[in-house]
DNA sequence: AACTATTTATAAGA
DNA sequence: TTCTTATAAATAGTT
């Protein structure tokens, strides 16, 4: 609708969808509450998103209209004695969630290589350019993660050495005086002397 | 908004009103469906106007949004005063099942490297090593079905140039005959000695 | 129901 | 996520 107009289909893009998504449902959302205000108007609004969380609005309660419409829509399913209404709507509720499990389910294993061979060239092509995007996508979060992991550790280093530092300047200015031990303070400057060896960092800042 | 823009409070003027009831009932309708179809999002929507009357848009069934809502707010909100034993028992297959869906998208978003912000360094490694071994899968098989397909072409291929081949020798076992086209005859044998090539094929057996 | 001057929503890009 | 901005879409008032 700006910039460029689109088409009203699914937008591919996961980062552009819910972009998408949030604006669009904010801006739905105030258009709800446009009405209710301008004209008096009771409304409920329940959205799902792909990911499956709920986002709601009602110019009352969720409820208060839910159950007004249940009024007004025939309760003539109140006369069904046997398989009740609601429990075919469940039962078929059920059977589109056992739908979208089995087609998850199936899409999962071609992720993993588990079940090609119903696929054709064209499609096993692409299905190869999606599991490279999610390696290569995987790798570079893996690897970010690697990088953060070294340069936290780097830091660690250098606060740990100029302690150390600090440590040994202190022990020298201390005036000879039979302490405890004298081989402790030794000890102290070996052991400082090699903390960016031990904790494998590339330079010692 | 526009000519002139207006205050967000109720409209006085009934004609008025009504008339901005529709119109901005049209817009809401259309923005959900939008939404809906943009960000696979399952919406409901129900508006009731001042005198009563409910309008209602739903991308999938109003019932069934409705119900998936009830799952989620673990029936904080009953309408059904007494749910039988078997609505209960149904709603919590159902409940199981919108778990395990939510579970299997959440792997797969990971599969493609969509949601990999929770993962810590030893799970994209173990990540890693899934969706590498998935996409080693897919590429064998994709090449396994490419060489399938070469050596079927190729033995369409020698099946086309024995063909042709027996072809040549009738029309050479021919006696000169008035036949009714004599460059026939040469066309079939140019295109027959060069099957290979116009398939592609990389050596002629 | 149509028209249109404006306001509002929003796609794309940063 | 939030901001910006050019443009598409919605719509208030009018006919």
């Amino acid at each position: 609708m700006t910039r460029q107009k689109i088409q009203i289909k699914k937008i591919d893009n996961l980062a552009a969808r819910q972009v998408t998504f949030s604006k669009r449902r904010k801006g739905l959302f105030k258009k709800a509450h446009e009405l209710s205000t301008l004209c008096d108007a009771e409304i409920a609004l329940l959205v799902f998103s792909n990911t499956g969380k709920l986002f709601e609005y009602s110019s009352t309660s969720t409820r208060q209209v839910i159950e007004r419409r249940s009024l007004q829509s025939e309760r003539i399913d109140r006369l069904d004695p046997i398989p009740s209404l609601e429990l075919q709507l469940q039962s078929s509720a059920c059977a589109t969630l056992s739908k979208e499990i089995a087609e998850k389910t199936r899409e999962l294993r071609q992720l993993r290589g588990e079940e090609l061979q119903g696929l054709g060239l064209d499609e096993l092509k692409q299905l190869e350019k999606l599991v490279e995007g999610g390696l290569n996508r995987v790798t570079e979060t893996k690897e970010e993660r690697f990088l953060k992991e070294i340069s936290t550790l780097k830091s660690k280093g250098v606060e740990l050495m100029e302690e150390n530092q600090q440590l040994k300047e202190k022990m020298e200015n201390l005036p000879e005086q039979g302490q405890p031990s004298e081989s402790n303070g030794h000890a102290w400057r070996s052991s400082s002397s090699d903390v960016s060896l031990r904790l494998g960092l590339p330079y010692p800042n």
